[in-house]
DNA sequence: GTGAAAGCGCTAACAA
DNA sequence: TTGTTAGCGCTTTCAC
């Protein structure tokens, strides 16, 4: 803002008080005058006075401002994270900064310079699918920034982490496609060096395994998070002479990429293949047919990851990392066939 | 951050030169030794240095962050305009902030004085649904903040403006409806305080107008963007005896409300009704069936609104606000009848 | 109950 | 080319 805005001297001069007694008044700070405050505040009003909180953060070494960071802003999954964070954020007085990666390692490591230059008091991150080397993280770490992880973890970085049972979602979608008369089931793989990708592959593969049923490599698709390439996966998929009879999707653009792709071929979900999708948002109750999925608290891991942050940066050294693994449970709609 | 990071001092001390010395290496002024600067970037980098931007801030009075607020956060239009503003931000040297009013005129209120606390060097704004008295903005405005009004516009405010030709947007949807053969055809309206939701209204009205069509009061039922309010009123219509045969959505979420509702009822879409919905994102394209949509330049919508603020910003009283009306083109798909 | 003064980390005259 | 100094707006000792 380029004009002058009112200042506790200008408060102090027309009082002809210090500005000491000015800042008292405004910080409901004991031993003052009621007479004095009450002064203050009225003309604090009249003048529409708002404090600088660029100097309190200045003299305070603290900021009231958490950064958030993610890959990406587009897809419903991260916007309604950061609902629950910024809830729990302004319910106790913290404003939030929000970044996006893009899912690159560059802008990742560029936007955490800028949080800390920000000297936001905290941050809370979901790394980019091309983050493989933490370096900067820790370096951060180690200046004392606090950071809670959530959804992308890193199993070598402390701090707290927010995550779902991706294991046990992606063990009981297969265990329900098998349930359904499944046969051959094939995966929508997520990145393996992150742990949520490695966790549902693993869920996958134990339920197979549980059920007897054998493990074709060739099944197993490595999507990425990345767009596009669901579709041209389950492409060659269903050009198979074996294609499969069921697919379990990482996550929910990926499936409905293969929806769409399984749809092009004029073949119907689920009666020639069911579909089922690990959920990032609400909707994909509104595509057709109505996709199963794996549902995850999305609005609580934010609300999680905030409540942890807050209490780091108000404990300091008192407070140890917590890990919590929130429940997935399985909402079945119409992509996969009926139990008999 | 609790810990201690460095500052300019330390290493002025450690390099023995004064600390305007290491201000100058560190912002590429002019006139230093080509040495001493080497030295001083050296010794930053190795200390990890990052400076302190709050301290700046201060010092010049700006902050290079712009904040935003939005009504919500949970469907698609925003998160996607604000991907756009981003965008654009971040490469100019802004950060940004992100509040939301959740559609309530306290919290926006409540919002705008935080983002004045924090000092934003400019404010993106849809105002909340609610929000009929606009003395808050004026006070923001009169203290200098440069406002830019997007998708929710008030005419009595000065600032620039970015906003899509609802008029026309709302005229192409009827005129479609009306050459695919409907002949009663509903309007889920919006909020008639926010010109978006009169705009689309009077498009819709004119459109039958033009085509010789009675207006029909009782077919216009006032959603108003509340959530649960398109499903009720489209129960309504389906009960009546003389049922609409077409549905024009003032926006996506009460399109899919609508959608909904008509498929419970066993109608189809769009050979029992026709649907149109005004689109806050792309993946209208994903219900089934694939709705027929007014698209807006959403993306674009953000990154313009970032520029007109930059803009305005870096060249204060020297800046007269612009209006800006993006065009809407209608996206044909199978929610409504064929072209005959 | 109030005031004076130092200082948070940086920038920008001005002086040398 | 470099150093000294004042000051951005606020909080917080320490006196009185």
């Amino acid at each position: 803002m380029s004009s002058k805005q009112p200042t506790i001297w200008d408060i102090a001069i027309k009082l002809n008080v210090s500005i000491s007694t000015v800042s008292r008044a405004l910080r409901n700070a004991p031993d003052i005058n009621p007479d004095t405050k009450k002064a203050i505040l009225d003309l604090a009003h009249q003048l529409d006075y708002q404090p600088n909180t660029i100097a309190t953060s200045l003299r305070k070494n603290k900021t009231n401002i958490i950064g958030v960071m993610v890959p990406e802003f587009v897809h419903a999954f991260f916007p309604n994270v950061i609902l629950g964070i910024q809830e729990a954020a302004n319910e106790a007085g913290y404003k939030v900064m929000t970044m996006q990666s893009g899912e690159s390692l560059d802008i990742e490591k560029h936007n955490l310079q800028a949080m800390i230059s920000s000297r936001v008091d905290g941050l809370i991150l979901a790394i980019s699918r091309e983050t493989d080397d933490y370096e900067h993280i820790k370096s951060a770490q180690r200046k004392g920034l606090p950071i809670v992880f959530f959804n992308r973890i890193v199993d070598e970085l402390p701090g707290s982490k927010v995550m779902v049972d991706d294991y046990q979602g992606a063990y009981m979608a297969v265990e329900h496609l098998i349930q359904t008369g499944c046969r051959r089931i094939a995966h929508l793989a997520g990145p393996q060096n992150l742990t949520i990708g490695r966790n549902r592959l693993n869920g996958y593969l134990d339920a197979l395994k549980a059920h007897q049923f054998p493990i074709d490599e060739s099944l197993i698709m490595p999507c990425n998070f990345l767009e596009g390439k669901a579709r041209i996966y389950t492409q060659q998929l269903l050009d198979r002479p074996d294609r499969p009879d069921a697919l379990f999707a990482v996550n929910d653009p990926a499936a409905i990429e293969a929806l769409i792709c399984i749809q092009e071929h004029q073949l119907s979900i689920p009666d020639d293949i069911s579909l089922i999708g690990f959920s990032n948002a609400p909707h994909s109750a509104f595509v057709t047919p109505p996709m199963t999925a794996v549902a995850q608290p999305i609005h609580a891991m934010g609300r999680l990851a905030a409540e942890l942050l807050m209490r780091q940066i108000s404990e300091g050294q008192r407070f140890s990392p917590e890990t919590h693994v929130l429940q997935t449970n399985l909402i079945v709609r119409q992509s996969t066939r009926r139990l008999s």
